[in-house]
DNA sequence: AACTATTTATAAGA
DNA sequence: TTCTTATAAATAGTT
């Protein structure tokens, strides 16, 4: 939307890349603000420039981007809970909060029946259908590991629960070996 | 923008609230991922729906919406504190252990050099450099799920040799110290 | 899900 | 910088 239309890539020139920051900072502000009133959501934003300088937005009447970060946590937790283990690119759809699967999932659709009626696709449509792809790769990576933590912290749970149940008694000793556990009685217990 | 003004206040009627959401969520995705891409900068944005579902756009190449938060808190928190900030790459020099780390980070810096120096920079060393990075993140992504899957492993065992003796009636106390445990029962089960 | 008449955003120019 | 303006882009209502 200007003189002439802009190329998807890095302004070159850094005094209008510092404009446009500015321009289009105050535009997604505004983009924001109406989302928020016109369909009564909650909207927070945070940009850091290049230079590593914060902006930050939020709707509402606090306008704290914590109010909507602490929510998101809660809500990014809860959407763990709950859900099922599916193959690859299914566990994203049972998932209901991730919305950027069906986004790339309908990209993916979109880009297919382009290639299959023969039209050309452009390099920004491979561009966005790659961007999404890797967001879904990295939503579900993240996913993944989170679960493997939480696996873990189980475990060790566990482990607690079961030193700190038995208090009492008598010592062994027992000597871990990898898969062999030998174990000693040891006779000084024994009053 | 469309067949007539709309008057900034909240949408009345549900099912045009619902479409208008749909469309200006993406319209704002979309200008988020402009921002980032035009201007070299670092975008997240979150979105509650009046339902309270949850959507997330965060521009970069890790897509994590965690990783802006985690920044916007540091930020906030060096704001207040009147530190001074530095660029994302630093902290990659603290793995010493990655082999590959002083040939990747040589790499930035020559690119960088010859970036500043107006050189043209050809798109096989970038692609060089690219691959360096990738390979760079890859291993120290598996070596990170390594570790994580061999600590799980180890819980295992523990509760498992927990497990045996508990089912023999054993109550016991176990010291894990390293390569040693020891193990107590409860005199109770002895007799 | 498409379409299009309009409004809105904004790139470049002044 | 700030204002202007030609043009691109977004989208409200329609089909």
């Amino acid at each position: 939307m200007g003189r002439r239309k802009l190329e998807m890539k890095r302004i070159e020139d850094k005094s209008s890349r510092q404009v446009t920051f500015s321009k289009r900072r105050s535009g997604l502000n505004k983009k924001a603000r109406q989302l928020s009133v016109l369909c009564d959501a909650s909207v927070a934003v945070v940009v850091f420039s290049s230079n590593g300088k914060l902006y930050e937005y939020c709707s509402g009447s606090t306008n704290r981007v914590e109010d909507i970060i602490s929510r998101y946590h809660k809500s990014s937790i809860d959407a763990e809970e709950g859900t099922t283990q599916e193959g690859a690119c299914q566990n994203m759809g049972i998932n209901n909060t991730c919305t950027r699967f069906q986004t790339c999932n309908e990209l993916l659709h979109s880009v297919r029946r382009l290639d299959e009626k023969g039209n050309v696709i452009s390099v920004s449509d491979m561009t966005e259908l790659e961007e999404e792809l890797s967001a879904a790769l990295m939503h579900t990576r993240a996913r993944k590991e989170r679960k493997l933590s939480e696996e873990k912290e189980e475990l060790k749970q566990q482990v607690n629960i079961l030193l700190i149940f038995c208090k009492k008694g008598f010592i062994i000793l027992v000597v871990y070996t990898g898969e062999l556990v030998l174990i000693e009685n040891n006779p000084r217990s024994l009053y």
